[in-house]
DNA sequence: ATGATCAGTCAGCAG
DNA sequence: CTGCTGACTGATCAT
């Protein structure tokens, strides 16, 4: 690849040699060289030169390898960062329907009590089968994050313990689950004074 | 290192000289001088003697910065992969939260969806502000990402334009931010039959 | 001068 | 033997 400066000064006594006894054979050729055609052209020559012409060809192909190995290397690093990109776009994302749908439970919520002061000040009995669970998810979900940034990057790939309120747990996910399907709402009405 | 097997066999020419004239100094040495104490050696030198022992110094040094470069090259791929699971993580943390939102906001939703058919029933008449909006939220998040597993990762950075049903956009955020919070819920009974 | 990085080389392992 | 990769080297660039 005209990049053979120091080799050049190096081995420039094998080199000469070769000149005069092989057929002047381009890198790329011998490179291209099957293995059969190999031996034919290695026919008419000394063991001296058929080492020497495939101690050549070993070195041009090891060339070929090491650049090869290069570029897997680059596009190893180049689909981690991909695969980073893409993840950090999905916790985009989720932050921000989870953000909506919190807003959208809030605003429920607010409409549901305002029915329940509503009941309350007519005197309408409203009983439900178990009280209303809602868990931390009204508070706002920015707001967590700041509160876990103090932590390392490494540190937070550890479950959250160190975080008072409460958190969920695939347990409390399976609970939930079944309580939440199951319930149902009970009313009652009670004369008006 | 005593890694230097090939190098030896070029550079056996060099090396017998070397041993003769200068003062046999060993690689961590040569390596730990500082400049004035490399001067004050090469004070009695001949000028290639210099050169091959200064040569010496240099060729050291660039040994360890190539260790230095290819460490820095496996701690940074370790970095990529450590930020790459912290993000898998907070993924898989927003999922199962959204998952418990929408869950907490269909169990909210049955309950008002009672408390509305009680009203109803009973002839109480209730009037809000706007008609209640949901969205897409109460539809659950596995859901949807199956739906979305048909395209390839490099397609799921794009916006979800492809999903028939409304998504949210930045400008619905601050549209249904205020909406949400400066509405008001309006209750009115009416004298039963 | 020093440090970092690239391309080429060899050693050595794996298939 | 072929292909790959770690370590080493000289060249080259930047500070």
């Amino acid at each position: 690849m005209s990049k053979k400066i120091f080799l050049s000064q190096i081995k420039s006594e094998g080199k000469y040699l070769q000149n005069i006894t092989s057929k002047q054979i381009s890198d790329e050729e011998l490179i291209a060289l099957s293995v059969k055609d190999l031996n034919r052209m290695l026919k008419g020559m000394t063991r001296d030169e058929v080492i020497k012409l495939k101690q050549r060809r070993r070195t041009l192909k090891n060339r070929g390898y090491a650049a090869n190995c290069r570029e897997k290397r680059i596009s190893q690093k180049e689909v981690l960062e991909t695969e980073k990109d893409v993840l950090r776009n999905e916790v985009e994302r989720l932050q921000r329907e989870n953000d909506i749908v919190r807003m959208e439970l809030s605003a429920l919520k607010n409409r549901y009590d305002a029915l329940q002061r509503f009941a309350e000040a007519n005197k309408i009995h409203v009983v439900t089968a178990q009280p209303l669970y809602l868990g931390n998810s009204m508070r706002h979900e920015r707001q967590e994050r700041q509160e876990r940034q103090e932590t390392t990057p490494t540190q937070t790939i550890m479950p959250r313990t160190n975080i008072s309120q409460h958190s969920f747990s695939p347990n409390d996910y399976v609970k939930y689950s079944e309580a939440m399907h199951h319930e149902s709402v009970i009313v009652k009405s009670e004369p008006r004074m």
